[in-house]
Parts: structure tokens; sequence; C-alpha cells
RNA sequence: GCUUACGUGGCUCAGUGGUAGAGCACUCCCUUGGUAAGGGAGAGGUCGUGGGUUCAAUUCCCACCGUAAGCUCCA
């Protein structure tokens, strides 16, 4: 038996599904879109009467499978140009009809047949039906715009995971359950972190738990801001008008802000920081000595996201970034993203991402200042990135239309990736504010402004970061880190009292549950709550000056001197400031 | 914004053209219990909102709001 790539494989099951569609709905007007591979499987995108429901997928699946047993040579037919055109316009193909149009002339088109089905197809394919594996699942439909294009009518797209056997499947399908449980808008609710409401969409409530958790985060990044020469800023949340048009952000920007009137003038809603910190680094005059000058900002930004791309802590409509605005004359530019890089992976190994990549985006086709100034800045830019000593992607005119970009990527423990931090060079801002700085010689200079973030926005981390660790936080970002159970709350409730004193006072947030419960059911409730700690107290440890400990997740639990678990709590406690800075 | 689906007590969900049910959580009582649910009782919902159809709607239809998946968007 031959062997065929899974691409293929999955290419000739997308026709597959498409002739099993054919065959199920021959009076609904069936034409296809386009139908590629994907990762873990492939898609179609179908024109039809009938709106595809979930139980139709199934009767798809079946019929699917029974076309392998049938066992139908696939044959290449090549045809001429207007020949295609006529045979699928005469089949009512009109979106294949559209496809083949836009083959350049010369190429050579291609259909593939299998049966009673025909499909326009570059190849390659498997040579029978009966070559294809079972092992694929139609997931679910979802409405995709002909061609990418809003503009254009809605197809509805079929997505199919398919492997090449029934272990790599299962193993898919096991993955995107995992992913399910530690989805984190669940984890959110279970652990009491944050919630909405549907008087704010996009907008996180965050309860006692993640407040604290996102706070600790904040501290977080403080640190290593101290470290890293950064100055922390506060700036207003709502601004005249006339600045966004100062900025570009009323031009460009309007749509996705909020507005409001008051004493007959225009004020929005800051959706970034980098409008105040121009001002900021206007209000005094720097000199050259100053630079680079670095302005953080937890400022909240409101932006207006439209309603279908909100989701979760991913996308919302409220947040805060750990925002920084550098700025900097050119030739400094190198040095401080050698320094910029370091602070990345100071960050990201702290939270025990596994891999991370980079992207170094170049100038797009619009885009604003001259090419002198783009070749400058991007050579600072792949020079630092050489000097940090850490692999790379170009992603060519990808930049934005304001200066090139370096993008940090990290993968979860389940090898998602997610866009977080980001390092944008900016030539404009300093341009519309006409920021100047003094130089060596006494004379007026252009600063350049550095736009970064490290965690991206802290909900968006938060998001992301909450599904990576599945809920079950590090003691040092841990809501509750500890939870002291009293065996009994006649005889140890106040020796527990008083331990739980000791330890707040030193800044743990450590509690006693003297509820009158089982310690059975106190157990339970606190390794669901992910609590990484459990000290119980009883005669024994009373006695021996001692405490038993269970870590979460840990089937036993084992006896700390009070000495050692002082010990054990500091240890663990420093572990707040990243290895590489203590 | 678009396509589709969903919206029932705090949470997870069942159910029905004749105005509702479970488990958990909550309150009280009993139980003082050595590491993942001790027992009992009780309170709590005009079934997202507004219209329409009907003798009657939480259930059917429409609109709106919200949520989810995907598309588009993310200067």
């Amino acid at each position: 038996m031959p062997k065929f790539d899974i691409d293929t494989i999955r290419h000739t099951s997308a026709h597959l599904m498409a002739q099993a569609i054919e065959r199920l709905w021959p009076d609904s007007h069936v034409q296809f879109g386009v139908g590629p591979v994907i990762d873990n499987g492939f898609y179609y995108d179908i024109d039809m009467d009938h709106r595809l429901t979930d139980e139709d997928l199934k009767k798809i699946e079946k019929l699917m499978k029974a076309i392998i047993k049938e066992k139908i040579p696939v044959e290449r037919i090549v045809m001429q140009r207007d020949e295609a055109i006529r045979f699928f316009q005469d089949k009512g193909q009109t979106l294949k009809v559209e496809l083949i149009e836009a083959i350049p002339e010369g190429d050579e088109i291609t259909c593939y047949k299998q049966g009673d089905f025909i499909d326009l197809c570059r190849g390659p394919h498997v040579e029978n039906t009966s070559q294809l594996p079972m092992s694929f699942k139609l997931l679910h439909t979802a409405g995709a715009y002909w061609r990418g294009d809003s503009n254009n009518q809605m197809l509805q797209r079929i997505y199919a995971a398919s492997f090449a056997d029934r272990n790599e499947l299962k193993d898919y399908l096991t993955f995107l359950q995992e992913a399910k449980k530690r989805d984190h808008r669940k984890l959110g609710k279970e652990l009491e972190l944050f919630h909405f409401e549907t008087v704010a969409p996009g907008s996180p409530f965050f309860m006692p738990k993640g407040a604290t958790v996102y706070n600790e985060l904040v501290d977080f990044m403080r640190r290593i801001y101290h470290r890293f020469g950064y100055d922390e800023v506060i700036t207003p949340q709502i601004l005249d008008s006339d600045l966004w048009h100062t900025s570009g952000h009323y031009a460009h920007y309007k749509e996705n802000m909020y507005f409001s009137n008051i004493d007959e003038r225009e004020y929005a809603v800051k959706p970034m920081n980098c409008p105040c910190h121009m001002l900021m680094f206007k209000h005094y005059k720097y000199s050259y000595r100053d630079l680079p000058l670095r302005y953080a900002d937890f400022g909240r930004l409101h932006r207006y996201e439209k309603a279908g791309a909100l989701g979760g802590l991913t996308r919302v409509r409220t947040f805060c970034q750990d925002d920084a605005h550098i700025f900097i004359d050119i030739d400094g530019i190198e040095k401080e993203i050698v320094n910029l890089m370091e602070m990345f992976f100071v960050c990201y190994n702290h939270f025990k991402f596994p891999n991370i990549k980079v992207n170094l985006s170049t100038r797009p086709e619009k885009k604003a200042g001259d090419d002198a100034t783009w070749d400058k800045a991007e050579n600072a830019l792949r020079s630092a990135l050489e000097k940090s000593g850490h692999d790379y992607a170009i992603k060519e005119g990808d930049g934005a239309f304001y200066g090139p970009k370096i993008d940090v990527e990290i993968s979860d423990a389940l090898g998602r990736y997610y866009q977080l931090g980001t390092i944008q060079l900016d030539f404009q801002l300093p341009e519309r504010f006409d920021l100047k700085y003094t130089n060596a010689e006494g004379n007026d200079e252009r600063p350049v402004v550095i736009h970064r973030a490290l965690l991206g926005s802290l909900e968006r981390f938060f998001g992301v970061y909450l599904e990576h660790i599945a809920g079950a936080f590090p003691f040092w970002l841990a809501p509750e880190q500890a939870v002291i159970v009293p065996v009994n709350n006649e005889q140890h409730l106040e020796y527990a009292n008083d331990l739980c004193q000791k330890w707040m006072s030193k800044g743990f947030r450590i509690r006693v549950d003297d509820r009158n419960e089982t310690m059975g059911y106190k157990t339970r409730q606190i390794q669901k709550a992910k609590v990484p700690f459990m000290l119980v107290i009883g005669d024994r440890e009373m006695e021996e000056k001692t405490v038993s400990i269970r870590a979460y997740g840990e089937r036993s639990s084992e006896s700390l001197s009070i000495e050692e678990l002082n010990a054990k709590f500091d240890e663990l406690s420093a572990q707040k400031m990243p290895d590489a800075l203590r």
C-alpha cells in the first residue's frame, strides 16, 4: 500500500467531504469555495440553501466513511482554461469559475475526479478513496466570507480534524478536551478570580482573588522596571480630542474610541498612553544626557472592539498594558533593544513558558518616513537581535507604517502560541508632537520613540497564563498561599489562629478554615481551589511544634517544624523576584 | 459587523404549550471530625429583555441584549 503524506490525505479527505455533501443535498444548489489543508485537518467552504446542523455533520461523516469503502479511483484530469470554465459554469459552480479566472494564464488547470464528483484542484491526491484513513472527525461549522473579504457573501465552513491514524486523532481530541478544561473563562469562574456582567460587555470584573493576582503581576513588572531603569508615571484617563488629532489617533483609530462631550468640548477616553507620554516629554527640556528616558504606565485603556471580536480576557474593551515609552536617540536603539530582549527573557522565563519565538517585522509598502531612517532602524533591530543571540524570524513588510517592530510569542503548556510582547519603533509621534532634545553640540535633535510591552495587556496575559498553569498558581502569585485546618476547633483553633497571625504579619496570604466541616470536606475544597499548601494542626503538631503540610496535587502530607516551614515560605516567597535579578 | 448555536435559582445543568426541577454553593440544627463530599431541615427562579401568535408561552415566531465558535477587524 503506497504511503501518502498527511497533507495529501487531508486534501483528498476534503474532496471526500465535498462529495458526501453533494450526494446528501443534491437539490440544495451546493457549490464549493476553497477547501485547504490546515494544521490538524482541513476545512471546506460551502454555499448551499440548506443550513448545516451538528446532526448533518454526523450524516456527512458517515457517508464519507461509506465512500471510502466504495473504493473509488481518484483520477487527475487536465483541462483547457475555457473548457474548465465552461464545465464549472454548467455545474453551477460559479465560485470555482472565479477561482479558475484567478489562475495565471499559462498555468495548467487540473481537476480531480472521484466517481460522480469532480473538483478543481492542484493536487496531489491519493489514488483511490480506499487509501484514506477513517481517522477524521468533522468538528464544527462556522461562517466565512468568500475569499476572506467581508464585502463578499458568507459561506458555510466545515472544520475537520484529520490524521493518519486513529491514535493521532485520539490524541488531538484529547488535547482539545484538555484545552477546554483549562479554558480561562471556566477557571476564572471556578476559582472566583473574575467574571463578566452583561451591563459591561468585554469588561472583566476581577474579584478579590483575581485582583490579588493582577496586582502581584503589576508588582512583578515594577520590580523588573526598577532594575532596568524605568520610571513610572500616572496620566489622565480622558483627554481633549485635540490631543488625539495631534497624535493621529483621531484620524486612524476613531472607530475604536469612546467619546464624551462636556462643557462644549469633545473628550476621548484614552485607548493608548503614548500621547500622554509625548506631552510629558515635551513639558521639560531634555538633553542627550537624559536619554534613554523610560516612562512606564499602568494606565487603564478603553478601546471599543466589535462585539464579535470580544472573547474572555483575550480581547476586552477595558484593559491595562505593562506599557512604556522610551525616548532615545537613533544611535542608542541597538543597545536599548539588546537590553529589552534581556528583559523579555527574564520575564518570560520566570513564568516558565517553554518556547519563545521572536519576529522582526520590516517596513510595509505604505509607510511614513524616509528610507534612510528605516534602514538605520531596521539594521539596529536586526543587529540587536543578533547580539542578544536568540533565533528570530523576519516578517517582511509586516511592520507598522510608523516604524519596524519586534514581536515576541510564547507557547504555553499545551504548545499553543500567543503573541504577548511587542517592541515598536516610532518615527511618527516625535514628529507630530515636535519633540526635541539637545544634543552634545547644543542643537535640537528629534528623538525616536520605542513603544514596548512585555506581558502585553495584563488581562490577556492573565488569561493565557491561567491556561498555561491550569489554574494552579505558583506560591508567589497564588491568591491564597496556604489554608490552615485545625483538626478540632475546640482544642486547636487558638494555636492555629496564632500561627496564622504570625504568617499574615509577614505578608503571607493565609487563613484558618474554622468552618464546622469535616477534614475530608475541607481538604477537597482546598484542593479544588488549587491552594498551594494545606496546613493541618492537631494534637501531634501542637505537641511537637510542627505543622503537617500537604502541597497542591500531592497525595500525602509531610511534617515540618515551624522553623522549616518559615524557611520554606521565605524561599518560595523570594520567587516573586526573577532568578536572574536576585 | 457577519454566519451559526446557545441564554432556566450564585454555579453546573435537566425539563415542559397549562407560569418549573436536580446536584453543588448558601442558612439553620445535629455531628468535634487526622488529609478529596458526615447527616437532617430550609431559603432561593415572574425560565436574558421587549413584542407577537394562542383561551394559555419559560416552551412557538420576531426584534434586541449577552455569550460561544469561526470569518472580518485588531492605526
